[in-house]
DNA sequence: GAGCTAATTGAAAATCATTCTCATTTGATA
DNA sequence: TATCAAATGAGAATGATTTTCAATTAGCTC
């Protein structure tokens, strides 16, 4: 049980778990792996199907504790999407923002940060702490425009 | 039944819906009232109860319907939080992006657009098309750090 | 101002997403 | 391989959002 599927990704994973004592069970892993092959940003539903594919019976609660803690130890990212719902991406922590295709929703990285370079002089002005950002670009990526 | 409350934003919001051919109700003024006058952008429940205030039984569903309709038009924007969970704010139309309070939610624009200037040249390349993007800032206001 | 009509609303049910509970299982360490 | 805290599964509970449909109303027209 577990194992067969170990990458450089899910060592990753096992390493950032390991230094903050917590278990890498094979649920944990399954989300990794899921996450990073799949290239494109899931939505929880999907995650859950497809680690319930490799795990057989998975519980959608462990899916969803295990995107948070992710999310945390910058394991995974979550994306919001224009029309509401969100998907999360794996994403080994390093700052870096997401294109997504608003198709097919693969995920793009972008790692220059537009916001890093930006002068928040007059922000700051107001008073106003800027202590994290969220940027997202939407578009269409070659595939799908190809397609279209 | 209506009026009372009327001010700048409630006309852009009737003009807005006059051009599209839609009715200009007391619910949906109420909600460009609602949102303006806070400052802050509120969540869906918020909005509703003030609305409920200032017209008695309203139903959450119209509520949902004209924060939908409005952010098709450009009247509100919708926020997203670390938490996950989301707001909306008044937004006349223009580009702005906002700056949100983690502490007190009170919203601030800042109208020049980080992203606008950022040279795509290296996106572009993979053959992704930008379309749109989304950008938000989260930190501490004024108020919120003398307090804290 | 009254009447007409399509658009809009309220209320409740239905659906979908997320969190909680707790008995059972499992990974890590000895 | 025995131990034990951490993690899981299943389903209930909660919360958010959408749908449905009969009743109401804004924006005409006269």
């Amino acid at each position: 049980m577990m194992k067969d599927f170990e990458c450089t990704q899910e060592s990753y994973a096992r390493e950032v778990l390991r230094e903050k004592g917590l278990k890498s069970t094979a649920q944990r892993l399954a989300v990794v792996h899921v996450l990073h092959t799949s290239g494109k940003s899931l939505s929880v539903g999907e995650i859950h199907n497809r680690v319930k594919d490799m795990l057989g019976a998975t519980g959608l609660a462990t899916i969803y504790r295990t995107l948070e803690m992710f999310e945390e130890l910058g394991i995974v990212k979550r994306l919001h999407f224009p029309d509401g719902r969100h998907g999360y991406a794996f994403s080994q922590g390093e700052h870096v923002h997401h294109m997504v295709c608003v198709d097919c929703r693969e995920v793009f990285d972008f790692p220059e940060c537009p916001v890093e370079s930006f002068d928040y002089a007059s922000i700051e002005k107001q008073g106003f702490r800027v202590k994290d950002h969220f940027v997202q670009l939407f578009g269409q990526c070659v595939k799908c425009a190809e397609a279209a």
